[in-house]
Order: structure tokens, then sequence, then C-alpha cells
DNA sequence: GTCCTGAGCGCG
DNA sequence: AAAGCGCGCTCAGGAC
């Protein structure tokens, strides 16, 4: 209370929340609401020009949070006016995190904006070619209809009350701060985009396939390698690219391969494979990162990617065109900084065990994490210092392996971990019972289906041995869930608190830009000079991070930084 | 012709 | 013969 400013409440329209809506005649409606959603003076309604600077006068002056259906229809268009906003609150992100949390079941709590009962892309038109620079005008994505102010204030305070009604009121207040901040940073990145020297990439696109072709036939290299590939293989017209065909050749030059992939070709001995994994690869590269990706995804030097804010069902992130979060290493030497900059590449070591460690509170774990290399430490602790028996048995525990090596060593890491890997245990077998489980901060997996149940009761032998491997299917799944749910949260919150991080620097004059995030992994574009301040910024937000999830929990949370010029140079 | 699915492979 | 999680994207090829 000692930080209030008595001054700052005396003054009309404040509010600690801001809720923005269209409001029926198209303008827009900015309502001001205290901490627990109470209006706290009238409305104001401006019209969409003025709507940017409006906002911009209210944040300087009282740093609200911003209410709105979702962060992803309104912020791009404040961007586009050079208006960034602190912090907000999006009622579609949260209504869908609250009304599956296990932690605020007994609320009754149900979304009026959960993200399924969204159209999602109702035209079918993905994928979309971003819009090119100063193009449409401001908030033309923005919603001119449906849910109004006082829609959105009841859900507002329907979300506070579940929150406060909750089990775990604290733990889902976070959830539901970082996932509306995560929205911030989605905007703001994809505003950003990944800086791209769209030369570099064509020179890496001509070293490996050749020239770029005139029409729709194969690059030059790759055209060779097919072709060698025919002789080898005895199949002058195959088009290696048809599995079906590729096939047929294979089993007549007696390769009995099963499929046609790469890690199983490996296995046979025969001339064709080593061509033939050969033109996998440069196709894979033309297909998926060549020159047409380059034409319909980088505009002005950048690669500006949608990330889709909890998009997969533990609440990482996903993302929408052109392939962000799979670029391949093959081009990463494209994603380069500016002249007088540098990219600050960051990513959290070992984070799945890590959060693991904090999340069952196992102290041998957690001692094995005071390493910068954890999976070292646990070889030393228990497997005679053999650091890949190690790391494939965690891997092994966290994603549920039951045979092979990771399978056989699960043992020796139950004995030296029993938390651990009790809590990994006691997930998958909720999950195979078709319960729920729930990740740090309360975000819960999707029930199982009605199909699931159906199977569970089934009663013949046959139905009973479908119904056996489904319910393990869904143990991994749920002992899977708790860990990357958990680590998603983490790298959220690492993000949420680099990104005020990095504002604060910038208010001092020094810049650097979030430009990429990767389940594990961030990259800041900055300024030469100020690359190191932004590493330190980094590593603070980690350890924030781990305050805001774990509190005192003695589990660190390393991140490995590099300071380069293009990505390929970083790890 | 359009729509959908599986195979395959990229990333963590 | 890929054991073991989560995705997005492209292509081939079948369904319509």
């Amino acid at each position: 209370m000692w930080r209030t400013n008595p001054v700052r409440w005396a003054r009309k329209n404040v509010g600690v929340h801001v809720i923005l809506a269209p409001a029926p005649d198209g303008r827009v409606v900015l309502r001001p609401l205290d901490a627990r959603g109470r209006r706290t003076g009238p409305d104001t309604t401006v019209a969409r020009p003025e709507l940017a600077r409006e906002a911009q006068r209210i944040e300087a002056a009282d740093r609200p949070r911003w209410v709105w259906r979702r962060a992803a229809d309104w912020y791009p268009g404040f961007l586009a006016a050079g208006v960034r906003l602190e912090r907000c609150h999006d009622l579609t992100l949260c209504g869908t995190a609250l009304e599956g949390s296990a932690f605020a079941a007994t609320t009754g709590y149900t979304s009026a904006f959960a993200a399924r009962t969204e159209v999602a892309d109702p035209a079918g038109t993905l994928p979309q070619l971003p819009p090119a620079e100063g193009q449409g005008f401001l908030f033309e994505d923005a919603p001119d209809h449906g849910p109004g102010a006082d829609d959105l204030e009841r859900e507002l305070t329907a979300q506070l009350a579940a929150i406060a009604g909750s089990s775990q009121p604290g733990r889902l207040r976070l959830l539901c701060a970082a996932d509306s901040a995560g929205a911030l940073v989605a905007a703001e990145m994809q505003a950003a985009g990944i800086p791209w020297d769209a030369a570099t990439h064509e020179a890496l696109l001509a070293e490996q396939l050749g020239p770029r072709p005139r029409g729709l036939e194969r690059p030059a290299r790759l055209e060779e390698k097919a072709n060698e590939l025919r002789d080898l293989l005895g199949a002058p017209k195959l088009n290696p690219d048809s599995p079906q065909e590729l096939m047929r050749a294979l089993h007549r030059a007696g390769i009995e391969a099963h499929t046609t992939r790469a890690w199983e070709l490996r296995e046979f001995t025969h001339p064709a494979i080593q061509p033939l994994l050969e033109y996998k690869k440069l196709a894979r590269l033309l297909a998926a990162n060549g020159w047409a990706w380059l034409d319909a995804w980088v505009r002005d030097g950048r690669f500006r990617p949608e990330y889709v804010v909890a998009g997969v069902v533990t609440g990482r992130w996903a993302s929408r065109g052109g392939g962000a979060l799979q670029i391949p290493k093959q081009v990463r030497a494209a994603a380069r900084a500016l002249p007088g900059h540098k990219l600050v590449v960051a990513d959290a070591s070992q984070l799945e065990p890590r959060v693991l460690a904090a999340l069952a509170r196992d102290d041998a774990m957690a001692a094995a994490a005071e390493d910068s290399d954890l999976y070292a430490r646990i070889a030393a602790a228990g497997f005679g210092g053999d650091r890949a028996k190690a790391k494939v048995a965690l891997l092994g525990a966290i994603y549920g392996a039951t045979t092979g090596e990771s399978g056989r060593l699960l043992p020796q890491l139950a004995k030296l971990y029993p938390r651990a890997v009790g809590y990994v245990e006691q997930a998958a077998r909720d999950g195979e019972r078709g319960l729920t489980v729930t990740t740090h901060l309360g975000r819960s997996s999707p029930p199982p289906s009605e199909r699931w149940h159906h199977l569970q009761r089934s009663t013949t032998a046959e139905e009973q041995r479908r119904a056996d491997a489904v319910a393990r299917d869904r143990g991994r799944f749920t002992r899977n869930f708790v860990v990357q749910g958990t680590a998603a949260e983490w790298a959220e919150c690492w993000m949420a608190e680099l990104r005020l991080r990095l504002r604060r620097l910038a208010a001092r004059g020094f810049r650097g830009e979030l430009v990429y995030f990767l389940h594990d992994e961030v990259m800041v574009h900055a300024e030469e000079s100020v690359a190191e301040a932004c590493a330190d910024a980094i590593r603070d937000a980690a350890a924030a991070a781990r305050r805001l999830l774990f509190g005192q929990a003695p589990v660190e949370f390393p991140v490995s930084i590099a300071v380069v010029d293009s990505y390929d140079q970083a790890k």
C-alpha cells in the first residue's frame, strides 16, 4: 500500500484496468475499473483514428492493465501507430486457461470467449502473405462488432472471481499474467521480425541447390542427384519425391525397406542410399525454405511470423506462416544482425529436467541442477560418469520410454531420484485412468474424449488390448504434459520479465529488441554497445522467472548466451 | 478441379 | 527398427 500515490486516485477516469471494446457506432469504448473490476469513472468513447493517441495518454498517466477480448486483434494496431503498452489481460487466453484449470474447477467458471469457440480462419485462406510495410490502416483487424464493454466487464469480473475463488489464486493470477504478457510479446515480435538477409539465404540456396530455376523445374544440383539416383537404382523415370515410386524402385534394387524414412534407409548398405539421403535433404531445403519461402515470408529484410500464444495444448506457443519454429540449421546464417548490431541468442540449458526437479521438489535432483551441466552431475551420481546414459534415462522418464536403453535405465534413475521419477509416474498413471493433470501454474490437460471412455468400457479381448494401448498413450501424454507445460510457463515468464527489462533499457536510450522465441530460446537484436546489457537482462529475467514460479526452491535455471552476428553462430 | 490425409522431416 | 512428448509445413495421392 505504501507505493500507492493518493494523487493518482484523486484523478478522474483512473483505472487499474481499462476495458477496450468496440462501440455499436464503430468507435471504441474505454472503461476504467479498479483492481477488483469495479468501475472507477465514466466511459470514454473515441474514434478509431484517435485511439492510439488516447491510449498512449492513459498509458503514460496510469500504466493500466488493458483488458480486451484478444490482444492479437488490437495490439498490432497500436504497434503500427508506434504505441507500446506495458500490461494487458487477454480475456480469450485467460478464459481458456481458467476454464480448463483444475484449480478453478469448483468455481463453476466457464469462459464466454474460450478459444475453441472461435472460428479459426473461416475463409481457409492460410497461409497468408504478411502485410507489406505501411499497408492497411490502423486497427483494420480489430473487431467492430461483437461483445461490447458490458460483456467484457462481465467476463473480466467472472475471471477475477474464478481466480480468487480457486484453490491457487496466486498461481492462476500469474498464469493469466504470463499468457497476457505473452500476447503482447508475440505481437511485438511479429511487428519487429527477425532480421533476415535474403542475399545470404540466396547464396546458401545457390551453393547447395544450384542457381534459381526459371520455372518449376528442379534446380540443377537437385536434378543431378535425381539422375544419379535413377542410374544407381536402374529406374530411369523415377520421381524420388513420390514415396510410392521410390519404394518400388528400392525394392527392385533389393533394398527391402518398410518406409522411405531417412533413419531406416541409413541401415541399408547400397550405393544408392547415400545419394538418396542427400537428395532428400536438398529436396527438403527447396520445399520448406527455398526461394518460394523467401518470396512469401521475407519482406524488407525481416521474417515476420505470427506467433500463436498457448497454441499448443501444453501451453507452448505455436506459429502460423513460414514454419517459424522449425527454421532449419541449414539457413540460420541468413538470420543476421544489421550493421552495428548483434544478435543476443540465449537458451535455457536443460530446461525440462530442471523444471521436473522443481515441480517434484526433488532435493537430490535439485542438487544436480546446481551444475550448469545437469546431465554430467547425474552421470557422476549414478551412471558411472556416462553422460549419454544419464541423458537418455532422464529424457526417457520425461517422455515415457518403456523399451530400449532408456527403459532399462529407468530403475537406476528412480533409485537416485525417487521423487522426480515418482512425480512423472503419477502423472502417467493419472492419465491412464482418464484423469486430467495440471501444470505448476494451473494449466490442465484436456479430459479424455467420449470415445476414449467408451473404449475403456470395452469387453472383448481385442478391444481391451486396444483400450490398454490407448490408455498408455494418454499416460505418456499426461506424463510429458506436466513437464512440458510447466517449462512453457517458465519460458513465458522469462520472456515477460525480459520484455520489462528491455523496456527499461530502452527508456535509457539502449535499444534491444526481442525478435524471436523458440520454446526455451530467445533472440534479441541490439546495437553492439548494448549487447552485454541485453545479456545481463536475459540472465536477470531467468532468475526472476524462477522466483515467480518456484519462489525459494533451490533449483537453478542457467541460460547460455551467445552474442553473434548471425544465428548459425549460436551454439 | 478441390479437399483431405498420411508420409516425411524440420524444430524444441 | 525407432524406441518416447509436442508441433507446422509440403508433397503425393486418393476421395470427391
